[in-house]
DNA sequence: TTGAAAGCGGTACCAT
DNA sequence: ATGGTACCGCTTTCAA
C-alpha cells in the first residue's frame, strides 16, 4: 500500500505535515490540509496499524472477552457482540476475540504484548476469575454485567434491582397482589450474576409491598417448555393475577400458550411484563409490556467508559447502572 | 513491559540471539537458549504486538467475517465462531471481529493497513459480495462455505451434496422407496448457500435411486414448529417411511412427537436421518442418525488453508469438501 | 504554519 | 554460534 512519504510526496509537504493533516493534532492551513487528504484519497493511503501501534502506544483494538459456557443463551449473547462490535468501530476501535479459555489466559497475553488498548468483559459470573486478572493489568478492563466483588472496576449493566422494582410496582399498582416470576434455568442462578439480583430484587419489592411472589425458574439446563407450562399452570390454580418473566423467547411462549387455553385475556384478566429480555416481543402471539436489557444501550456506555478510562487513567471507577425503560403495549390490566 | 533489550541484557548476549532463540529461526547452543529463555520467563516478556508487525510483516491476526443476517441460527453461529477461535490459536493467530457492514467494508480496510494476515469468511452467501471483495485483497481470503462464483477461491466446507447421497442412499438401501425431507426456512434458501446444495442433491440421488422425495421447509423466517408438524403428518399421510432433516433442532422434536402421537417406532416403523445439523442430537426424546457438520472441521481446515497460502502465495486454490460421516444409533430401519 | 529527525521495539541481513 | 545494525512506517518533539 501507499506509504506515508508517498503521500507526503504527492502533496508537495513533509510527513510530519501529514500526519498532523490526517490527525488534526495541530494546526494546519486549510489549504495544505486539502491537499493532503486529495493526495491520501487518491493514492488510498491506509496507516500501517503495526506502526501506528508502535509510534502512536495506542492499537485501536479493544479485546472482547467471552467464556461461552454451555448454559449461554446463543441469541442473546450474539445481540451483545454484535452491539459491542458497533459501538467500537463507532469510536474507531476494532474488536478482538477472547473465547472459551482465551478468556482468561488471553486477557494477560494481549495486555502484555500491548495488542489491545482496553478489555471489555462480557458474560459476568458472579465470582469471574477475570476480575483479579482485569486488577492486575496496566490496560483498562470494563465489565459489563456486575462481579460480587466489583471493588476498583468499571462496570456497565441494567439496572436489574430497578427493572425487578419497577415491575413489581407496576402490578402492583394495577391491584395484583398474588404474582409469579418466571426465570431462568437453575444454572443460570449459579453461573450468571443478573438472574439472582433480579429475583432477589423482586422478591423484596413484592414484600415491601404486601404482595406474594411465586418463583419458578424455566428448567434445568436449557428452557423447558413442558417446565414452564406447569409453573403457569400452578401459578394461575394459586391465584396468581399477574406474572413477570424473566426468561428466553420459548418460555414466553410456553406462559402464553397456557394462558390462551384457558381464556384468559392479557390485559384484563391476567397482567403480564417481560422482564429484562432481549428478543423482539413483538413476534409474541399476544403483545407484552416490555422492561427491555437493551444491548447496545450497554456496549455503548462500556466502550465510553474504556475511552474515558484511556484518556484519564487516574479517574475514579464507575459503576453504571442502567435505568430500565418501561415499553407498555396493554398487557397489564387497569385497576378497578 | 519488559522489552527485547532487557531480556539480552539478562541473559548476556545480544538482541538477535534473543530475537532467534525465541523464534527458532537460527541455530542456537542449547546453553545460550536457555539462558535466553530463563531470562524472557523471569522478565515476563511478551514481544511488542506492533513492533513485531512492522519489521516482521506479520500481525498473527487473522480476521473474522460475519455479516449476521436476520436469519442468522445463532446457536450454529456461535459454534462456527468459537471452532475458528480454537483453531486460530492452535496456531498462533488471533481473531479480529468483523460484523454487519463491517464484514465487508472492513474486510478492505484491515487488509490495507496490515491490521491482519488473513479473512477467514463465515455465513457465505450464494451470490456473496466479498468474493470480489477478496478477489481484490493483496492477502489471503478462505471462504467457509461455498459462494457460487468461487472461481479461483479457497474454499472449507462439508460435502453436503455427499451428505445428501449419503443419507438418501441409507434410507433406499434400508428399503425406503417414499421419503421427506424436512429442511430449512424458505429464507435460508435464497441467502444462504448449502440448503439449496443439500437439497438439489438430495432430490437427485432419490431419482437416480427410483425413490420419491417430498421436500418441505421448516417455517418462514424461524423454524415454526406447527408448520413442521403438519408437513411431517402430510408426508406420512402419503406413506413416507423414510424422513431426512436438515433444519434446527426445535424442528427435530416437531418432527419426533408426530411420530410419538401416531405410535411410529423409530428405526422400525420409520426411518429418521439428520443430515448437516450442527446441535447435540443426544439431548432428542429419541436418538436419530446423524451426518452431522461439524464446526471444527471445517473451521481447522480454513486456518490449514490461509497458513498455507501465506507460506506459498502461488499455490493453487483449494475446494476442499469435508466427507460425510455417518453416525448410526439405529434410527434407520433395517430391510427385511 | 511547516519540516527534520529521533525514536517506538522488534526482525533479519551482513559480518565475524 | 553470535553480534552489530539497518530498516519496518508512523508519531511527536524540537527547531525554524
Amino acid at each position: 500500500m501507499a506509504r506515508i512519504d508517498e503521500v507526503a510526496a504527492a502533496a508537495g509537504v513533509s510527513i510530519s505535515t501529514v500526519s498532523y493533516a490526517l490527525s488534526g493534532k495541530r494546526a494546519i492551513s486549510p489549504d495544505t490540509r486539502r491537499r493532503v487528504l486529495d493526495a491520501a484519497a487518491t493514492l488510498g493511503y491506509q496507516p500501517h496499524a503495526g506502526a501506528r501501534a508502535l509510534a502512536g502506544r495506542r492499537t485501536q483494538i479493544f479485546a472482547l472477552t467471552e467464556p461461552l459456557r454451555a448454559d449461554t443463551h446463543a441469541p442473546t449473547h450474539m445481540a451483545f457482540v454484535l452491539a459491542a462490535s458497533i459501538a467500537a468501530r463507532r469510536r474507531d476501535y476494532d474488536l478482538l476475540l477472547l473465547t472459551d479459555e482465551q478468556a482468561s489466559a488471553g486477557m494477560q497475553r494481549v495486555a502484555a504484548s500491548d495488542l489491545v488498548d482496553a478489555v471489555l468483559v462480557l458474560d459476568v459470573a458472579p465470582d469471574d476469575a477475570r476480575v483479579e486478572i482485569a486488577r492486575s493489568l496496566r490496560i483498562p478492563t470494563v465489565f459489563i454485567g456486575i462481579p460480587d466483588d466489583h471493588e476498583g472496576l468499571d462496570c456497565v449493566d441494567l439496572d436489574f434491582e430497578g427493572a425487578a422494582a419497577l415491575a413489581v410496582d407496576t402490578l402492583a399498582d394495577a391491584g395484583v397482589t398474588t404474582m409469579a416470576l418466571i426465570g431462568q434455568t437453575d444454572v443460570a442462578y449459579e453461573a450468571s450474576n443478573f438472574p439472582p439480583r433480579l429475583r432477589s430484587a423482586a422478591l423484596a419489592r413484592a414484600e415491601a409491598r404486601g404482595s406474594t411472589l411465586r418463583f419458578a425458574t424455566s428448567g434445568v439446563t436449557t428452557t423447558d417448555p413442558s417446565s414452564v407450562r406447569a409453573a403457569t399452570a400452578a401459578a394461575l390454580d394459586a391465584g396468581v393475577t399477574g406474572i413477570l418473566i424473566h426468561a428466553a423467547e420459548d418460555a414466553h411462549d410456553a406462559v402464553l400458550s397456557v394462558l390462551a387455553e384457558r381464556d384468559l385475556e392479557i390485559g384484563r384478566d391476567i397482567s403480564l411484563i417481560s422482564v429484562a429480555t432481549v428478543f423482539d416481543t413483538s413476534r409474541l402471539s399476544s403483545p407484552v409490556d416490555t422492561i427491555p436489557l437493551v444491548p447496545s444501550a450497554s456496549c455503548d456506555v462500556a466502550v465510553e467508559l474504556a475511552i474515558a478510562r484511556l484518556e484519564e487513567p487516574g479517574r475514579a471507577p464507575v459503576m453504571h447502572l442502567i435505568s430500565p425503560d418501561y415499553r407498555s403495549v396493554g398487557s397489564v390490566a387497569r385497576p378497578g
